[in-house]
DNA sequence: CACTGTGAACCCGTTCACAGCA
DNA sequence: TGCTGTGAACGGGTTCACAGTG
């Protein structure tokens, strides 16, 4: 019976932050990092990095740290950065078209294969590496290998219907850029991604602060 | 002596998400609403609903529920949204541009009065409805009435000039395209938005389920 | 009687502190 | 000696359960 240890998500979050410190340590020529330093890169406690670290493994040598290069190979195949990721972008708007041109995927081995919209006068139009096509044909990323991320950017009331035809055809985790809580079968990962949300935050905390 | 009970900042985020629902129904003609129901319109628990609101005050009527317009009314109040928020923005390359364009921002009070970028090409550049100034001049945004909120979607490299510079004009919170740790003094909030760490946590599921 | 508001219990992520190893 | 790895303590956010109210 295989331990089952609970891993926070935020665990997972963070050790996004340590790849990318230690991959920009390890272009700065850095060969070894203690827990403390790497905190300090990131803002957060050495206890939280070592905790964090240790959920995955034992990546660290006793009196001297981590090996920089070692480290970072060892989280880039636990994110999956080890492989390339296809992705398919549904609804090429100000934000989607914004995202098709965006060359950070890229560089992070995310590529949108395929994008989608149902607003004819954007269908066949080419925005960064793909033409965009009619929704309508959606089910044609079955052919495309096996795209199991989607992005979706399109208007609210138009998100629930296209999270559901995604589902359909094969996509298990969505990041949401649109306001609306989607409902989706459980093993289906969705991320939101809410401007407004973001926004409304600040002018709370503003709000609260000028009136003491 | 002012009670100072602490609201955890995950409940002001649902606050955000309530408030959009109930915005909705009000418009759907609903008038009245009981935990319960706000809880399956948002995925959470009546409880959460209830516990959230009751950090801010009491919007319900036993037996009975809310009353969706006036709980709109109160939330809108609580989050700030009764006011207008002007916004500075800084980088207007691809998702700096597309943020310019959209209109889910004006809609929702926040109104990008500003926008700087240090790139030739962009300067004197339409956006939406502001024209792309040069960087150099962003302590111009000390004349616009007071900016307190800013966006950063400039280059990581110089993310954290950027976060200098504006702190120092006066900004108060920040939302955070850039791939970088701000460093900022206490009493600046910032929030980061970053894309890779999105899809790093749906490449990690996806890659831990396919190998069980 | 239905549903709110809330203290208390619970749970889980973070922090602590130290044993153990290079 | 310096720093990791980790069980245990802690703390705070969520859930529970029920008293109270229209």
């Amino acid at each position: 019976m295989p331990e089952k240890k609970k891993i926070p998500k935020s665990a997972v979050s963070r050790l996004s932050l340590y790849l990318r410190e230690v991959t920009r340590l390890e272009k700065g020529g850095k060969g070894k990092i203690s827990s403390t330093e790497l905190g300090d890169y990131t803002d957060l406690t050495d206890a939280q990095v070592r905790k964090d670290l240790s959920y995955f493994g034992q990546f660290g040598t006793s009196g001297a740290g981590y090996d920089i290069p070692s480290l970072k190979e060892a989280i880039r195949k636990i994110l999956g950065k080890d492989k390339i990721w296809p992705i398919v972008l549904v609804g090429a708007g100000n934000i989607g078209s914004a995202l098709l041109r965006y060359p950070g995927f890229k560089n992070q081995g995310f590529v949108i294969k395929e994008a989608f919209d149902a607003d004819r006068k954007k269908v066949g139009k080419r925005c960064g590496d793909v033409v965009v096509k009619d929704i309508k044909n959606i089910s044609d990323i079955k052919k495309n290998g096996s795209i199991r991320i989607a992005i979706i950017a399109v208007p609210e009331n138009s998100a629930q219907d296209v999270a559901n035809t995604l589902v359909k055809v094969g996509i298990r985790s969505i990041l949401n850029f649109a306001p609306v809580v989607l409902r989706v079968n459980s093993g289906v990962t969705v991320s939101n991604i809410d401007l407004s949300t973001e926004l409304e935050n600040f002018s709370f905390i503003l709000s609260s602060q000028e009136a003491p």
